[in-house]
DNA sequence: CCTACCGATCGGTAGG
DNA sequence: CCTACCGATCGGTAGG
């Protein structure tokens, strides 16, 4: 479930009555600006890199002042650790809903999902988080890593291990049935390296569909059983 | 195994034998400091990323004081290119030998190579450039593009069309022969993410061999025939 | 969240 | 390649 950040009026009064914030979290009840600044960082992180965007490209972006990002954020730092960790709940959101309604259909029609077919549900999924709408906050977490500070790195690697744990059922049982070949270990770190670069060269504009992507992975890595 | 740029062979056993400090002045080698600020800067550049490393990073980590660095490169951003461009020649000089080597063992035995064979090859010196000792050139060209100006990427992009242009046949060949499926564009893409993005979890010393990975790849990649 | 501001650091240069 | 230096920019803060 993505936030609504675009301005709808009937939003606003939902928000807490002005008055004194709590001092003590810097994480107020203003969603909105907040998640303003997540996502116009999100974006120039991805295109520019964290060390080449500064504070006031944000700021701007979000149509604030040089100083406004600090009252939302620490530092810098917890600015890029908050749209990776943005980035990971969401991930882990939309891979639960689609292997969720993945099995919701497969019992309506009295029948349990095969592993192929799981793994093609985790496949597509990975590539909207990848490639789909409002997709600048995985790449930025995948390829801004060393950028992070080794404590904010323990909250997410919980999340990434948890994102991680849904595939390694699907792909042992691939496994045993010998439809996927080569070390399992190995295997799935290639596998993911092999949809994680699709960010660098990926063109939704000229190229295929998710779909064609998703089918293309699915023929290059399985075996016929 | 290092390539020298401009060096002779004579004058490196000269500088040693005088037991030359490096801060001694007016020596003019420029070949050599030059590769000294290459490999500073292509070990920062990994670690770090090129916007969170000074030039004065670089010059220290090369022995140098910080205005130094551009005695021998107009600005940082032609330092960087260079870093890719040096990664770019030494990679296609492995990826030529080892052709070579392997074509000539096959020759010997009276045999051409088959296309599995070749791919064999192709996947194991591709690790090798970008796990294998002076190693942080070719990752910084990977994960740095987005930092160098246009001009300098079409310089870049030719030699990575060099190094591509070798795969196609290969891959197209076996494509034809059923060994390996998918849309061969999209399925050469998702190859290249699947060993590129080693670098980002590949530990040389706790992990498998990179002839663990290399055969990983091939019986995760290709059917059998 | 803005105004006003600061100390630190950065890429780069002049001249030897 | 070093010394000495500069203008610009950066992350971040005080106070309202």
């Amino acid at each position: 479930m993505r936030v609504e950040t675009s301005d709808s009026p009937a939003s606003a009064p939902l928000r807490r009555a002005r008055g004194r914030p709590r001092k003590t979290v810097h994480e107020r009840d203003d969603g909105n600006r907040r998640q303003e600044l997540l996502r116009a960082a999100a974006r120039l992180f991805r295109q520019q890199g964290f060390g080449a965007t500064s504070t006031r490209d944000i700021a701007t972006a979000a149509g604030m002042r040089s100083g406004s990002p600090f009252y939302h954020f620490e530092n810098k730092e917890a600015l890029l650790a908050a749209v990776m960790l943005e980035g990971m709940q969401s991930a882990l959101q939309r891979q639960a809903a689609a292997m969720q309604a993945a099995v919701a259909q497969a019992a309506a029609q009295a029948r349990t999902l095969s592993a192929r077919e799981c793994l093609q549900v985790l496949v597509r999924s990975h590539f909207e988080v990848l490639l789909g709408p409002d997709s600048d906050f995985i790449p930025v977490m995948l390829y801004e890593w060393r950028s992070l500070s080794s404590e904010q790195r323990s909250e997410i690697n919980r999340l990434k291990g948890d994102y991680e744990a849904v595939w390694v059922p699907v792909l042992k049982a691939l496994h045993a049935a010998g439809e996927l070949q080569g070390e399992p270990g190995l295997a799935r770190m290639l596998l993911f390296g092999a949809l994680n670069w699709s960010v660098q060269w990926f063109d939704a504009a000229r190229q295929a569909t998710l779909d064609d992507l998703s089918e293309c992975v699915m023929q290059l890595f399985l075996k016929r059983s």
